[in-house]
DNA sequence: ATAATAATTTATCAAATGGTCAAATTTTCC
DNA sequence: GGAAAATTTGACCATTTGATAAATTATTAT
C-alpha cells in the first residue's frame, strides 16, 4: 500500500527519506525561479530525476510539495531574528542581525524567493504562518527594540519599520538579484558585492540608529 | 481583416484605444497578483469583461500583452528616479527621491509588483530593459550622487548600493504589502503607515548621509 | 440604404498539466 | 529462496490553457 501519501512525513524507510529529500531539493529550485502557479510537477519530476507518477508516490500533491517545502525551510528562514538577543548591546546586535540576513542572501536566495515569490502574490499558502508565527516573532522582537529606545540605548524609531527595512535592504540582494548583476556589472557566480552590501547596511542602519 | 494583429501599437478606432487599455487594466491586476506564467488569459479576459477570443483580436499573444503592459509601464516606473536634479541640494534631492518612491508603493502598488514578479523569475522578459535603458540611467544617476559626495556634500557611501536600499525599502511596501499589513495590524484599505514609512526612511537615509 | 469594414461569438484544436491506476519490478525480511 | 511489501513505470484521463478559423453581428463611410 502506499505509505507514503498516507503518513505526510515520517519516510520510514532510507529510501523514503532520501527520495523525499531530492524531491524537496529540486522542488526549491523550481518553486523559487517559476512561483507555486509557474511551476509544474513535471519540471519539479526532471529536476529530481524521476518520474512524475514517481513523485507522486512520495508526494500527494502540489501543494503537498509546497507545504512541506515552506514547513521545513520555516525555522531556517527565522531564526536570524530569533537569535536577536535582548540582553546584548543594542547597536551590535542590530548589526550582527543584519550580518546575518546578508548571509542567509548570499548563501540561501532560493529560500529567500520562495517566500518572496509567496508574499508577493497575496501569500495565499502561507497567510496563518504570517498572522501566527511570523507576528508572535516579530511582537517580541520589536518590544525588545522598544525597549531598548525606552532605555535611551537607541536613536528612537519605529521598530516594525526598522525590520522592515532591514528585511528589504537584505532580502533585496537575494530576490532582486538578476537586477543587482546587471547594475553591478557582475557576472553570474561573483559575490564579492556582499562586502560593500555589508559595509554600506551597517554604515546606514549604525549612523540611524545611534545615538549622540 | 484583423487590424489589431497587424499593428501592435496603433488603435486607430475608439473602441480598439479603449478595449486595448481595459485590457491592459485587467493585465496589470492579473500579472502583478500571479505572475507571467501564472496568469492566464482568461483570467484576464474576465477581469476585462470580453471572451478570450475576443481579447486575442487585439492582443496577439500572452506575452504581447505583457510586453506592452510593460513598455507602457516603463516611464512611470523609472520617472522618481530621473528626477533626481544634480543642481539640486543633495540631501534634499535624496529626500525627494525617497518620498517619491514612496508614493509610487502608495499609489502604484500593482505596477511595482509587476516589475517585482518579473525581476523575481530572472525578469526573463524584461533583460533587455535591465540591461539597456534601467542600467544608462544608473550610470548617470549614481555618477550625480558620487559626484556629490566627492564634493563633500554627502557621507562617502557606494551610490548604487545607496540607490538598492532605497529601492528595496520603498518598493517593500508595494511589493510585500500583505506581510506589512499582517504585522502592522492594519485592514485592507488603510494606509496610514505610509506616513510612518516616510518619517522613518527619511531620519534613517538622512543620518546616514548628512555630513558632520 | 448598402456595401465595406470592424468587432464579437461560437466552435474547435493541440499541447500542457495535475493526477490516477493497475501492472511490473525491485527491495526487504524471514 | 520466496513471500510480502515497497517502489517504479507506462498508459491513461479530465481540465486547463494558448491560440485559430469561420460565422455572425455591429459600425461606418458613401
Amino acid at each position: 500500500m502506499n505509505v507514503a501519501s498516507h503518513t505526510k512525513k515520517p519516510g520510514t524507510t532510507r529510501i523514503q527519506r532520501e527520495k523525499r529529500q531530492r524531491i524537496l531539493a529540486s522542488a526549491l529550485d523550481v518553486f523559487s525561479t517559476h512561483g507555486f502557479r509557474g511551476s509544474t510537477i513535471d519540471q519539479i519530476a526532471d529536476a529530481a530525476g524521476m518520474s512524475k507518477p514517481n513523485l507522486l508516490y512520495y508526494f500527494s500533491s502540489k501543494e503537498d510539495i509546497h507545504r512541506t517545502l515552506i514547513e521545513w525551510q520555516m525555522e531556517k528562514w527565522l531564526s536570524p531574528l530569533k537569535a536577536l538577543n535582548e540582553n546584548g548591546d543594542p547597536l551590535k546586535e542590530v548589526c550582527g542581525y543584519i550580518r546575518r540576513k546578508l548571509e542567509m542572501a548570499r548563501d540561501f536566495p532560493k529560500e529567500s524567493r520562495l517566500f518572496a515569490n509567496e508574499i508577493l502574490q497575496g501569500a495565499p499558502r502561507i497567510r496563518e504562518m504570517l498572522t501566527g508565527e511570523l507576528n508572535r516573532l516579530v511582537e517580541e522582537k520589536a518590544a525588545v527594540i522598544q525597549n531598548w529606545i525606552d532605555r535611551e540605548e537607541l536613536n528612537p524609531c519605529d521598530a516594525r519599520h526598522l525590520l522592515f527595512a532591514i528585511w528589504a535592504t537584505t532580502q533585496h540582494y537575494a530576490d532582486f538579484d538578476v537586477q543587482v548583476r546587471i547594475v553591478l556589472h557582475l557576472e553570474e557566480g561573483d559575490q564579492s558585492h556582499f562586502e560593500e552590501a555589508a559595509r554600506f547596511l551597517e554604515n546606514l542602519f549604525c549612523k540611524g540608529l545611534k545615538r549622540r
